[in-house]
DNA sequence: CAATAAATTTAGCCCAATCTAAAAATAACT
DNA sequence: AGTTATTTTTAGATTGGGCTAAATTTATTG
């Protein structure tokens, strides 16, 4: 089945937001995470119908089908696939990769997509830390939790962030925070839940509420 | 200027169009270049008119401006710089490069082809032997000739060909003939211009007039 | 050089993807 | 439960890129 780049695009937003809202994705919030006005999703959503990618019934919101899904995760493993090779293979900050590999994620070759997964070495995860499905839409889970989950004297690793926007992860480059570096909490205050921590065992700082939830850690 | 994919391929194809058979490009060659209805090229080169790509005049076939041209030969280096990391890094043969570099070679940023280019360690010929432009839009020139043009009793080497198609270069592969091949010619035919090759010194072959002509080889 | 052929353009239409404005359905509140 | 607010859909228009058929311009040739 042929899908144009908007279509894909619509199924992998269709997708995210079901992801987190879990299950339905409404009309006004697939417009609000494309860009466009809602009545150009209520045509979309009766085009991706009839393509079979999802299930739709006037004033419901819509699922994906299992087709619609694979669709959508083949596309996310193209998009962290180029990722990876922007920022391990051609040096791009992991704040620039994105928006590159928006663009070659609609490239049409199954061929190419696995022969560059077996380039960059099957890897697992993106520059942001978000897991790669497999050419079988598998996607590795690990063990992580949201850093406002940590307590003061925990040692911890930075394994993702839940946030690609480009202005807050400079914002992270200057605080020398990137994927793999160590904090240790040193205080957590209650009455605005920020947090007081030591990165790299060097220099404290500060992290706001908003921070410490868009950051993924373990501990160690 | 922002450019559509469309409005580049019929940059490209005038480039294209203009080198060979010289000078201007009519509408009737950019409609059978592209695979359109003449009245669509029509369209098209009003549009590239007025983003100032090009110099139309009706009835009287088009040129590139400064500007169009800059465009074109940039279209021009993305696609042979893809082409070089599709053979290169990704291991795929030079008959299959072509049309996914097709797609790559509009994906726009600047930075990009620029790190391309360095990490490929600035080729300056593609897998089928084209110049590569530099990012300053110059081409590196080189002695060539086409096969037909050498003497029984000449050895040269293969350098590049002039025709893409997929069934062409899946039978050079057949004949055992890639870049960097060694032919001595043993003998031409008058009464239908074909030659009798050695190919690296080992095999026999017969090759005709027309395929003599798309081959370009270098006398050593 | 007039008639015919070939190339090109115009006219009018279609589809994908968008928009705004208005109507209809669902949800929320007093 | 009835009224208001919100969400969603319909209706109608627009733009890019394409089409066919007809008209027009340029080229060819007897």
């Amino acid at each position: 089945m042929h899908l144009s780049n908007t279509e894909e695009n619509y199924l992998k937003a269709i997708y995210k937001i079901a992801e987190r809202k879990n299950k339905s994705a409404s009309t006004n919030t697939i417009a609000k995470y494309i860009g466009t006005a809602p009545a150009s999703v209520t045509d979309m959503l009766k085009r991706l119908a009839g393509k079979q990618m999802i299930n739709y019934e006037r004033y419901k919101g819509v699922t994906l089908t299992t087709i619609g899904g694979r669709e959508a995760t083949q596309l996310i493993r193209r998009h962290r696939l180029w990722e990876v090779f922007l920022a391990s293979r051609l040096r791009f900050s992991w704040e620039a990769v994105h928006d590159i590999a928006e663009e070659l994620e609609h490239i049409k070759s199954e061929e190419l997509v696995n022969r560059l997964d077996a380039y960059l070495d099957y890897p697992k995860f993106d520059p942001h830390g978000d897991p790669i499905p497999n050419a079988q839409g598998k996607f590795t889970l690990r063990n992580q939790m949201s850093l406002s989950a940590a307590l003061p004297g925990n040692k911890v690793v930075l394994l993702g962030v839940r946030e690609h926007e480009t202005s807050f992860l400079e914002y992270l480059n200057e605080l020398n925070i990137g994927l793999g570096t160590e904090f240790t909490i040193k205080a957590f205050n209650n009455f605005d839940k920020s947090m007081n921590i030591l990165v790299d065992h060097i220099k404290e700082t500060l992290l706001s509420e908003k921070v410490c939830q868009i950051l993924l850690v373990k501990k160690i």
